[in-house]
DNA sequence: CCACTAACGCAAACCTTTCGCTTTTATGTG
DNA sequence: CACATAAAAGCGAAAGGTTTGCGTTAGTGG
């Protein structure tokens, strides 16, 4: 069903799913996403319409497939020498990026094409595997850190509901008082 | 631009809205709401495709404003007596409407059709609305109670998040750990 | 190297969306 | 209360997008 699970994974298929994405990225960024067809993206990507329905169903899919490759994490967390100063860059930096006009479209898509929310998993996904990352360091530092779920729970969380339903209330200070919110209430103390 | 507020909201205008919106009630229970289309809804309200298209654009904002009308609460928190009791209560019950099937369908239409996050604020504005209700009743008490937006942070964020990201790590429990969270780690003490 | 079949191209049928124009009907004013 | 004004709805046709059946191409496994 999915696309990304595809039967017959390379060759002509992964070309046609490269072109097509590249299309889709391209008349994004050349025109509003709003006036994107499949008949525009099909004749960019050098494909027929009807392959592109058949493989992605209806456009929305699509924009969800493409969103997602987006918001993929393209470097691993920084390295500051200590949890708190890693956990608060990285938020500010999530935040700033996903509360972007942009990073609210593709999240936005990624959340509208997804009838069984494999895609927006994958969202999660990649929050969790930069957030284990940290944590990962701060052990091996010996340092006590708090559990994956308390730091999505209690920073990503109100991040991403802010950003979808509560437009206006971001900013940089209020990723790192979530932060400090998990330092000195939500972390088992030692 | 928004239908909500025409600038002739009264005579014709708000019947032929109301019909429009019960025809998509009833055609979404009867059929799925994948097998909408506009000339369907148009016909069950009795009035043209035209006019849809028109007043609301297309029909992702159509099913905006729709889902956003169901996800009203119809009823103010139940007063059990005390705010933790409160809190649980009404948190358990706001967990399961939404994230049954029907609940996340309505709010990643609500999303959906939403360009400018109007629709969306509208739903946390429900939340928050009850979330007050129950503060300011525990506050009459005499009861020391936490800040609308400590709520809205730690217990409806991160049901709202797992609803929409993680689905499937979602139970009762989870909505009353939350509300302990804030009891015991974020609730300022008196 | 061959058989098998998923995936693609093509084209026709169908449906959706838009556009210009006309008609209806709220709403405000004398 | 009648009238003027303009917003909103109706209508039909044209443009464009979506869906589907069938033949062909080209990965995949034996």
């Amino acid at each position: 069903m999915s696309p990304k699970a595809a039967a017959r994974p390379g060759g002509r298929s992964a070309r046609v799913q490269q072109a097509v994405h590249a299309a889709v990225r391209e008349l994004q960024a050349e025109h509003g996403r709003a006036e994107l067809t499949v008949p525009q993206i099909a004749s960019r990507a050098g494909v027929t319409p009807s392959t592109v329905y058949r493989r992605w169903g209806d456009i929305s899919e699509l924009l969800s497939d493409v969103a997602v490759e987006r918001l993929r994490p393209e470097t691993p967390p920084a390295d500051l020498g200590s949890l708190r100063e890693d956990l608060e860059h990285w938020a500010v930096d999530f935040l700033e990026e996903m509360s972007s006009p942009p990073g609210r479209s593709y999240i936005r898509d990624a959340l509208a094409g997804d009838p069984d929310g494999g895609n927006a998993g994958q969202c999660s996904a990649y929050a969790v595997e930069q957030v284990d990352t940290i944590l990962d360091r701060a052990t091996a530092r010996g340092e006590h850190v708090p559990d994956t779920d308390t730091l999505m729970d209690h920073v990503v969380a109100p991040m991403m509901y802010r950003i979808l339903f509560r437009p206006g209330l971001l900013d940089a200070q209020y990723a790192r008082d979530l932060v400090t919110t998990v330092f000195y209430r939500l972390m088992p103390l030692p």
